[in-house]
DNA sequence: AGAGTTTTGTTCTCGGTAGGAACATAACAA
DNA sequence: TTGTTATGTTCCTACCGAGAACAAAACTCT
């Protein structure tokens, strides 16, 4: 009789193309199926892959066909177990498009290739001496293992992106830098994002917040960043730069932050908090091993080192509690340092997230776990939205039309 | 080369059935037109539905025919402009469903039909005694009124909805009450929500945000809350009580709130603030009369009252600031005594919101705006949900299977 | 006033899509 | 060996939208 809240699947839909005719069903159905198989976290067979998307046996077989055909799925025996005709696996095709993966870094870069359904095989990386000139390194890369197999290249950098190709990354001194130019003619088609966007991503598609409609993620390095992931998407904002929560005034410090406001969130969370502690300078330097020996020295019993592990977990607590009045996440999933704080402080982050909650909502807080994925996040982020610009109806309907 | 930012048409896209067949398609196709012919601002005609949607002629006849024969529209001659064989404008059908919005607030209540297109007509409405008797009355205004047009209501309420039924209001001292158990059996199919989530909804849909990809919208009364709004749609979180952006610690208050929490934003910003200031007592009583006395004291010069409303706006302006950071907002719309706000006083609060916003995003900053479907919103945004629950696959299928 | 122009509606055919029924196939179970 | 079960395959049908050709109804120009 009410209608309930039929949203939140907590899954990712495949983008409806513009206009709908017979051929984009087809191709839609298509799109749906090979996101299926992206997606799920063990292969199925034809005949699950039937019940699943809700279409008959006959229909299944065709789609997987031309699938097979242009390359985009492969079906290998599946082990027989019980009765009935043997069936196949769907699996991704041995030839199949392939996105590559760029993870770049403060001082260092990964490349790697993804499959379909999110298999990484690390190609190549390097350090980088914090100049524009390491893209001409990683396009020389890109260039060696790039085969016809390369469809699309999706790269996670920090710092805000604008256009989707203007890069700022403000501890490297790069301001303005147009990718275009770096990357040069001939380079393969990119999608670009925020690599603390990119490892909430990954965290919401493929870990610890997997089937979540509504949740955060927030990596926590010298200061703290996150995203809001909404149906398995990363909300970007007007201008492609949201994502900044470390710079709401959450925890009443006073201080002036390096971004030009005062008493933000990350003066009081991460790395540069712990360091400011110890009377060591904040900003980009030698801070994060710093803050790695305070987080050593605390699990050791050093009582000053312990307090300020203590500050540091109640503040983000208190700010994770905050956000969530606003935006009421189902889970949050933290990176980085907030693995440590969640491992030696847990309840320290939890009781002063429950000391921010509106009383009415302290019987469900939200879920604060540490993400799965790791280290690996941005990559795996990239990856992802290298893999929704394949996994598009426009891509694959031009693919099978192509042969 | 680079894949720019493909999403945030702004527009509401239809959600897509589970399954997808050759009628589907139709359906879908259908629904495509209704809503476009819900959202238009302005009625168009059969031949410019076709070049919208990307169909041909033939199609387009197809579709409104068979929409016209389920009283879904219908067609009435265009003026006759240019050259080019007459046409007709698409327009609600006559005896088409019809969604009743309901706006139950504080002491009042309204109700009020909404056709297609989003045309209003009050029906009813009056006082009551902030007790659940009231839905009694509210059940019988909606008796009188419905007819076998009525298909689903749309119902804005305070406070939040779990389940999509409970209903808790605090200011009423309504806790737990079950609002399937007030209205009974017999009652139509109903979608509810908060009323802040649906005025910002409306400025989404009709208002002040209308086309803007990522916006919010706050309505500042006793206190301030508010709604982030994607691509049309305002964001519930993963319990539906998202939107207590009043109760961030945005402005180092140092106060309790009465949510349990220290330091909230809407300690700072709205009626009960300024009230405090004179030394009223904050609350849910004559506050709001009081509030306006000091506007307009304010607004007469005197320097008391002026500085109280100085006050308000820079801490909104200075909160506004923060969530622009994280959230990346196009634009912001308020309401209620927001609106107060923006005529008296919109460079304090744009010179504070400027002040919380990180320095390299001051020359872009988001626009504030005074909401323009004003004390209409809740009902305006109870009538779209309404809408959005009949402009479904499903809903649209049965329709035109059933005649 | 009449002929040409422009835009839209209508009709018909055609390729394509998914569903359904019936049958074939390949395993397991008794 | 025979039956059971689950799946693959092969028809056929209903339906959908595209496109082309034509009809209709306005306007415009001479």
């Amino acid at each position: 009789m009410f209608a309930a809240d039929a949203n939140s699947r907590g899954w990712h839909n495949p983008p409806m193309p513009q206009t709908m005719t017979s051929a984009d069903l087809r191709t839609l159905n298509q799109v749906r199926l090979l996101r299926a198989v992206h997606d799920a976290p063990a292969p199925f067979t034809r005949a699950e892959a039937a019940r699943l998307l809700g279409i008959g046996r006959n229909t299944a077989g065709a789609l997987v066909g031309e699938l097979e055909r242009a390359r985009l799925l492969h079906e290998v025996p599946a082990e027989t177990g019980g009765r009935g005709r043997p069936t196949t696996l769907l699996v991704p095709h041995p030839e199949g498009p392939l996105a590559f993966a760029v993870d770049f870094r403060e001082d260092s870069w990964t490349l790697a290739s993804v499959g379909l359904g999110g298999a990484a095989t690390e190609l190549d990386g390097g350090e980088h001496d914090r100049t524009p000139r390491v893209f001409e390194e990683i396009r020389q890369a890109v260039g060696r293992h790039a085969t016809d197999r390369l469809a699309v290249v999706g790269l996670a950098t920090s710092g805000p992106i604008r256009d989707g190709r203007r890069l700022h990354i403000s501890h490297l001194g790069w301001d303005e830098v147009d990718l275009g130019a770096l990357v040069g003619d001939g380079w393969p088609p990119t999608v670009v994002d925020n690599d603390a966007r990119l490892a909430g991503l990954a965290e919401a598609r493929r870990g610890a917040l997997r089937g979540k409609g509504t949740a955060m993620h927030f990596h926590i390095d010298f200061d703290i960043g996150g995203t809001l992931l909404l149906g398995g998407d990363a909300q970007r904002g007007g201008h492609n730069i949201a994502g900044e929560f470390g710079h709401m005034p959450l925890t009443g410090s006073d201080l002036e932050c390096m971004c030009g406001v005062r008493g933000c969130w990350s003066l009081d969370v991460g790395a540069n908090a712990l360091v400011r502690r110890f009377g060591g300078r904040p900003g980009y330097g030698e801070g994060r091993g710093l803050a790695r020996e305070i987080l050593r020295r605390a699990e050791d019993g050093d009582a000053e080192a312990a307090a300020a592990v203590d500050a540091n977990a109640a503040a983000l607590g208190r700010g994770l509690g905050a956000l969530a009045n606003a935006l009421d996440p189902e889970a949050i999933s933290l990176s980085g340092l907030g693995v440590d704080l969640i491992r030696l402080r847990r309840e320290v982050i939890e009781a002063h997230c429950a000391e921010g909650l509106m009383a009415f909502r302290r019987d469900e807080p939200p879920q604060i776990v540490a993400g799965t994925v790791g280290d690996a996040g941005p990559l795996t982020g990239a990856a992802e939205i290298a893999w929704d610009a394949i996994l598009d109806p426009g891509w694959v309907g031009d693919r099978l039309q192509g042969g």
